[in-house]
DNA sequence: ATGGCCTCCTTTGGAGGA
């Protein structure tokens, strides 16, 4: 099985781009983030026609989530069951694999803007709700990944500026602790079972001519459980899209098991 | 250099992103 992730920075914009992708990469599911778009806006029709089914989670204007899939996602969730939140960052589901059930988590999570900022404190009650769930699905679902943007900087590795951003967003010591208290669950970076270029990231900004410099970040990831890790053969970082006319900040990753 | 870019909004400049 073949699942990807993709932050699109707006569908709506990036819809081409998405079918032309799709088409050349024909996965079994694809995580979306950042739709920008309300319910009534997602185009069903058009990714029916390309040969997916949609299960999505829009807002206006900001986040929104969805994951398109070869076959019809079953026990759908949206956002973290039990916390309150305004904005649509969550959707999980499950897709029948050859060697079983996979569940599917795919998640925007919360930027965080400055560590001294109240979207921090929001950043972190967040992380902690996800963890908590987590740690349920894991027992319902042992043969769970986990997808999405992540915003946040595992180590120094996924950073083109460690120490002159050390402590700023993405990078502080309190966000990397969530995520190795997420990864403390049993889930494992796909992305580092395997040899990887250095400098390899899934993000760069607009500004600075940062992508034909190569000062990114590696913040979109793909983590898998106990269960799952035996069976993942690749995980790599797709840069293609990052190349085209108007293409959203992130690049898809793709792992396989 | 308190920036540069992109997307959205019953827009026309500010918020949010990362």
């Amino acid at each position: 099985m073949k699942v990807a992730t993709w932050n699109v920075n707006s569908l709506s914009v990036r819809l081409p781009q998405v079918l032309d992708w799709l088409a050349a990469n024909p996965v079994d599911a694809l995580c979306l983030q950042e739709l920008k778009l309300s319910d009534d806006k997602f185009p069903v029709a058009a990714l029916q026609e390309a040969g997916y089914h949609s299960a999505f989670f829009g807002q206006k204007t900001y986040n929104g989530v969805a994951i398109l899939s070869r076959s019809p996602l079953s026990e759908t969730v949206r956002n973290i069951p039990g916390f309150e939140d305004e904005q649509a960052r969550i959707i999980a589901g499950t897709l029948q694999g050859e060697d079983g059930p996979v569940r599917i988590v795919n998640g925007y999570f919360v930027n965080g803007q400055a560590p001294d900022s109240d979207k921090f404190v929001y950043k972190m009650r967040w992380l902690q709700a996800l963890r908590d769930w987590l740690h349920s699905q894991l027992e319902a679902h042992p043969r769970l990944v986990l997808l999405g943007d992540f915003n946040i900087t595992a180590d120094d590795r996924d950073t083109w500026d460690p120490e002159g951003l050390r402590e700023t967003i993405h990078h502080t010591t309190a966000e990397r602790d969530e995520l190795k208290a997420l990864l403390a669950l049993g889930l494992h970076d796909a992305f580092r079972l395997f040899e990887q270029a250095e400098k390899s990231y899934s993000w760069w900004d607009y500004r600075e001519f940062a992508f034909r410099r190569n000062r990114g970040l590696r913040i979109d990831y793909a983590l898998v459980s106990e269960a799952l890790k035996p069976q993942v053969s690749a995980c790599v970082i797709d840069r293609a899209p990052r190349k085209n006319e108007r293409p959203s900040d992130h690049t898809p990753v793709v792992v396989t098991f």
